[in-house]
DNA sequence: TTGAAAGCGGTACCAG
DNA sequence: CTGGTACCGCTTTCAA
C-alpha cells in the first residue's frame, strides 16, 4: 500500500489510523507474526522466553491491538458462536429471563451467544443468512424454519441445530414447546371446578397465533367427549375490544373463560366486572404465565404457571450436541404446565 | 489434509460431508473461482455469458453452496454488521418494540443487526470482546462503556459509536436518556395538584439503578426551593414487601407517591388500597411508562408516558454517522416524557 | 526459542 | 468473456 504523506496535522500524538493488526505488533514488539501469536495465545505447545513475552504485550497494549475474531476462526475452521434468531413474537417477561439465562450459562461454556437480527424473509429463506455466519449452534425459537432450513445450517457446518417450537423439524433436535399443555391444563381444571360452558380468548393481535391456536386446541381436547362446550372469543388488546366483548356477554352464556394469558385476563376481568358480571360465581377465568399482577388483581386470578427448561439445561444440551456432532437428533416436551388456583375460578 | 479411505458406507447419495466452498461450485461448474463470485455477485463491472451463469448457478444451488461471510469481510475489510450489546437490565414492553423496530430499520438499510449476548464483564472490558467482531456500528445501551471502551471500538475500524443512555461518553455520539425528565414531570405534576410530601418509590430489583437514580433526582429537582418534601422508598417487587411498606404509611405521613413505573405502582396501590388508604383522597399515585394495565386499574393510575425515538430515526443516524465517519460526535436529548392524567392523581 | 511460509474462503485486479 | 493470482489477518506446522 502506498503511503500518504501526512499532511500537518494538529500536534496529536500522531494518532495511527488504520486498524492495528498482528504484524504491526510484531514489527513494534522486533519479533515474527507467529511469536506474537504464540504469546498471545498463550500457547503452550511452545516456550517463549518471558523478555520476549513482555515484549509482545507492551507492543499489543501500545497499539490498542485487538485481534481480529473473522481472520482467526476463518483459519481455524471453526467457532463457537452459537446463533439465536430473534424472535418473532412480542416477547413477555418469561421468555427474556430464559434467554439471559440461557447466554449467561452458554458464555460459562466459553461459547459467544449472538441474538440475529429478526427475520423478515421466511424461515428457510433466512437460514441462508443464518448460514453465512457459519455457527457452531443455532437455536431457533418458534415456528418457522423447515426441513430444507435444516439441512442447509448443517450442510454449512453447523454442529447443532435446535429447535424450540410447537413442532419437530426433520433433522433438527427439537425442544417441543407444547402450547396445548397450557390449554389443557386450564380447560381440565375449569371442567373439574363444574364449569360447563368455556369460553377461550383468541388475541388479534398478530405473531401470536402460533400460541394461541394450540392452547385454543389444548382446551378442546380437555373436555373431548364431555357435555362441556368451547367457544373461540377473538379479541384485541385495547379496551374497547373487550367492553364490545363484555357487552355481549349475558348473550354468549359461558361460566367461564380461559383469556390465554394474566394480561388478556386482565383487560377482560376488568370489563366483565365493569358490566356487572360476578367473578367467578357467574364467570370463572383463568389465565396464564403466572406474573405477579394476577396476584394483585381482586378477586385474585387463577393462572396457569409455566415453566420452561432451565438455561444450564439447554446450554448444555447444546454443548453435547456440538461435541457429538453424529448423534441422531432428540425430541424431548419440555412445557411444563400446572394450574396455580387463586380466587377467580 | 489426508483423505481417510470411505467406510463402506450405506447406498445414500454420497453426502458431501465438508462444507462446500466456491472452489467447489467453480470445479464443478467447469469454471474458475473468479467468474463463480462474478456470477453469484452480480458484478456489473465483467460481462459473463447467460450460459455460464446458468451453469454456476446450478452447480451452486447442486451443493448448497452457502458463502462465507467472514471469508468475505475479511477480504472486504469491513462488514456491515451492527453490533448491539443485549441490555443488562430487564427489557420492558416498551424497551422490546423498540428494539424490534430498530432491528428491521437497520435491516432495510441493509445492515446486519446482532445482539451480543450480555455484558458479564465490565464495559471496557467488554468493549474489547465487541470489537473482536470488527462491527461497523456498535449501539449501547443503558451506562457501563467508558471513554477507553468507545476508543478500543474506534480503533477496531467501528465508524460509529452510539451510546443510549443516561450521559455522555467521550468520543461517543450521545442519545440522551435523562430518565430525570421522567421524575421532573411526576414532581412537577403533583406539586401541582397541591401534594407537599411526594413519596418515590425505589425498586430493590438490581440493574434498575440506572433508572431509579435519576428519577428519584428529578422529582426531588422538580421541588427544589419550595415547601415540599421528598421521601425515598425501598421497594422489592412482592407482595410482602408492599405490605410492610404500606402497613406504616400512615406514620410516613405522605400525600402523594411516584411508584418508580406502573407495575411497582400497581403493586403499591393495591397494598395500600388493602390498607384501607383512599386513593387520590389521601395519597396520590403517579406511574411510568404507560402501560395498558394503568389503565385497568380502579382508579385509573395516572403515569408518565415516555417516548423513545423511533427506529427509523435511530437506523438513519447510525447510517450517517457510517458515512461520514469524521463528523465529529454530537449529544442529542431523546426521552420525551409527559404525564397522563387520569384519576388516581 | 524463533522465523518463514502455507493456507482458511472470498474478491478484484490484470492479462490473455 | 474468463482465468490466474495476490492479497485480507490469523494460526500452525516445519526448519533453523
Amino acid at each position: 500500500m502506498v503511503q500518504i504523506p501526512n499532511t500537518p496535522a494538529p500536534a496529536s500524538p500522531a494518532p495511527p489510523r488504520s486498524v492495528p493488526t498482528s504484524a504491526d505488533v510484531a514489527r513494534l514488539a522486533g519479533v515474527s507474526r507467529a511469536t506474537v501469536s504464540y504469546v498471545l495465545n498463550n500457547t503452550s505447545a511452545v516456550r517463549i522466553s518471558e523478555p520476549t513475552r513482555r515484549r509482545v504485550h507492551e507492543a499489543a497494549r501500545e497499539l490498542g491491538y485487538v485481534p481480529h475474531a473473522a481472520a482467526r476462526s476463518l483459519r481455524a475452521g471453526h467457532s463457537r458462536m452459537v446463533l439465536m434468531p430473534a424472535p418473532a413474537f412480542p416477547v413477555g417477561p418469561l421468555y427474556s429471563r430464559f434467554i439471559t439465562d440461557l447466554q449467561s450459562a452458554l458464555s460459562r461454556l466459553d461459547y459467544t451467544v449472538v441474538q440475529y437480527g429478526t427475520a423478515q424473509p421466511h424461515g428457510d429463506e433466512a437460514a441462508r443468512a443464518w448460514a453465512e455466519l457459519r455457527p457452531v449452534a443455532v437455536l431457533v425459537p418458534g415456528a418457522g424454519l423447515g426441513p430444507r432450513g435444516v439441512a442447509v445450517l448443517k450442510r454449512s457446518g453447523a454442529r447443532a441445530v435446535v429447535t424450540l417450537g410447537p413442532e419437530t423439524v426433520e433433522g433438527a433436535y427439537a425442544l417441543l414447546v407444547e402450547h396445548e399443555a397450557v390449554g389443557h391444563s386450564a380447560g381440565a381444571h375449569l371442567y373439574d371446578r363444574g364449569r360447563r360452558r368455556i369460553g377461550v380468548v383468541v388475541p388479534r393481535q398478530s405473531g401470536l397465533e402460533v400460541f394461541s391456536a394450540p392452547r385454543l386446541a389444548g382446551v378442546r381436547q380437555a373436555v373431548r367427549g364431555t357435555d362441556a362446550t368451547v367457544t373461540e372469543l377473538p379479541l384485541g388488546y385495547d379496551e374497547a375490544s373487550a367492553a364490545r366483548l363484555a357487552a355481549r356477554w349475558r348473550e354468549l352464556d359461558l361460566d367461564a373463560v380461559f383469556a390465554y394469558n394474566d394480561e388478556y385476563a386482565m383487560l377482560l376481568m376488568r370489563a366483565l366486572q365493569d358490566e356487572g358480571v360476578r367473578i367467578p360465581e357467574e364467570t370463572a377465568v383463568v389465565g396464564a404465565d403466572d406474573l405477579m399482577l394476577g396476584r394483585l388483581l381482586r378477586p385474585r386470578l387463577s393462572t396457569v404457571h409455566l415453566e420452561l427448561p432451565s438455561g444450564r439445561e439447554l446450554a448444555e444440551l447444546v454443548d453435547r450436541a456440538v461435541r457429538a456432532p453424529g448423534a441422531p437428533p432428540e425430541t424431548h416436551k419440555v412445557l411444563r404446565a400446572t394450574v396455580v388456583h387463586r380466587d377467580s375460578s
